[in-house]
DNA sequence: GATGAATGAGGGTTCATTCAT
DNA sequence: TATGAATGAACCCTCATTCAT
């Protein structure tokens, strides 16, 4: 039990350290020893929680994004109306960038490039997060709170990407601004339109 | 001066080259010498017109970004409304996209995991992008065609963000749906919002 | 003495399963955690019998070079003519390996390679069985049974290296033959020759 | 001509080199590095000539069986009777181990641990050697020279390794006593037999 | 300028061995 | 005694870069 508990610990910390080294220098110039110091624990070590350096990607990205999809899924549940359900999405998402920025960092970055060398295994995660958006979307045209003259699926994609730009540039940028307020901006022109 | 097209030339091929490679395998999965070889170059050849596979990202950032602004720069000064020059600006890029995927795919995926070791280098080229779309909202806020409910710089963002994902999911679908039309769609949700 | 016992009993186990592994893999491509789970201990048991992977190749020569020697040596005793004892000697050599051809094939390619590390171990006794051999031959020379023109020590190496080959060689090959059989051959022509 | 010419004789010197490196210190413990320095080039350029170090092993197993195969052929082609060609064989040999004493600790030795994971390689060119000796004696037994009360085969591997245990005792031992002498007298005692 | 053989630093990974439990 | 998680030194191989031709 106690050995469980220290083996979960230890495999939590060897993903915690990768995130931060990740982060700071990118995948392919992170190296495995970095992220075996800044864990605490000996080069080999990594090795009997991950196959690969490869792996530890894949677990992180799993764990995170499992965690990320559960958080904002219960999150809009929480309330009735689709514009609250967008609200709560995007309000959620930036709580989350603003709470763990490098792995933010990570999340965002490296995904892309992964698609290169694991995207049969990044994509679904990648589907299952995009759906929550489409769902509420499509729930939404459904009882008229939102216009039909649109494909659910293309804006979903657009609001990911907004949100992921903007999640990107606040994570790289020096100066925190308020990243709750540019959500609801974005939001409101996702709802609104920019024309006067 | 023929000496100097040839120059010119074999420089614009090892550039094609590594757009080709870049594209297909990824920066850090690229090897120098199948860049040379796609390019048709003895691998020491790449090192007189570049002095490294960093600089190789680098001029293909700086030639196609500039390649891309300027066209998008051009095609908005075609018309002078600014929800014209917004629709232009999407077009151009919908264009671009369609015409050069693996470009496409090289400038979005690698201007990311670029942040970590050229960002400085990087990021003045995308503040130019960024102002091109910041530069229309503000004027057209100016005139009253646009609302002043919202940071042009945010929804520049979020434009850009959204235009983004949408070309890399067009570069990496096999099935190639009419990217136009999508970014025609995605251009009527930020001008009216998607409430009904 | 139940203690002593079981000790023993494990450090045998231990044994056997090296045999195992190093036959299957050699000694170099075997993993002490192998042998570990093939001796149904954990791998630091291993250390607690042995100080290192090399002094189990070593203990196993020892113990069963032994028991090789011994054996042979009271089987050439229980006869009197010097070609009666080089019959036994073949016979039994036969006999060990047919029982055993996974502790031949381990006897036969490990002690060559081992000769890298541990030749001052292995030499001596090689050295002795050797001797069994040589003083076969010696002796059958004192009593005119064998000629004298030629030297024992020279015979008994000749002799080994067509038994070690033949053991070999029939360990490694799938079809198995009768090798007691092809070691009356061998014999016969030692003791006689080829030549018509 | 003389590009290929300095790239051949690159090739030879890390063969030579492994030679050495491999007879000291055995294939496995052998560093890639050390087979480097001693043919003086760098640790990369071993992997422009041969795509891993086992392919070194393979290269060096196949050039020098060869030239061995080789030349005991041409050497027994030069006399007619078997006897005759056996002792050709026995003094070939022989004066082969006498030129190269490290190749052939190379060959002997890692030949047997070789099996584990390159047998379908060597036995080939092992197949082949052993072809040589097989052949005389069934051309001799043909035209009455040798009898016929045994088998070609096992008597050809019982000298195959009676030479190779000799071999490999003179290349180990510290005093080069008369390799020749003993040859002939092994061959003796196989055309003769021992008994008196 | 062009070549491509040569370089050698560097890193992911393995595995014999240890030691706290 | 027994365990097996943890260690970390060591090594094969890669590949960006150089330079003699």
């Amino acid at each position: 039990m106690a050995q469980k508990a220290r083996t979960r610990d230890k495999r939590e910390r060897i993903l915690a350290a990768a995130v931060k080294v990740f982060a700071a220098k990118g995948f392919y110039c992170a190296r495995v020893s970095e992220v075996a110091r800044e864990a605490g624990v000996a080069d080999g070590t990594i090795y009997l929680y991950f196959s690969s350096k490869e792996e530890i990607l894949r677990g992180l990205f799993e764990e995170n994004m499992r965690r990320l999809i559960d958080g904002l899924t219960s999150e809009i549940a929480k309330v009735s109306s689709y514009t609250d359900k967008m609200t709560r999405l995007v309000d959620s998402y930036c709580e989350f960038v603003h709470k763990e920025p490098q792995l933010t960092e990570v999340l965002t970055v490296e995904l892309r490039e992964s698609g290169k060398f694991m995207n049969e295994f990044a994509a679904p995660l990648f589907g299952e997060y995009l759906r929550v958006i489409v769902d509420i979307l499509v729930a939404g045209q459904k009882t008229g709170e939102f216009g039909t003259n649109y494909s659910a699926r293309t804006v979903a994609r657009a609001i990911f990407g907004a949100l992921d730009e903007l999640a990107l540039s606040w994570v790289m940028s020096k100066s925190k601004w308020d990243l709750r307020a540019s959500g609801r901006e974005l939001l409101g022109v996702f709802l609104h339109g920019i024309c006067s």
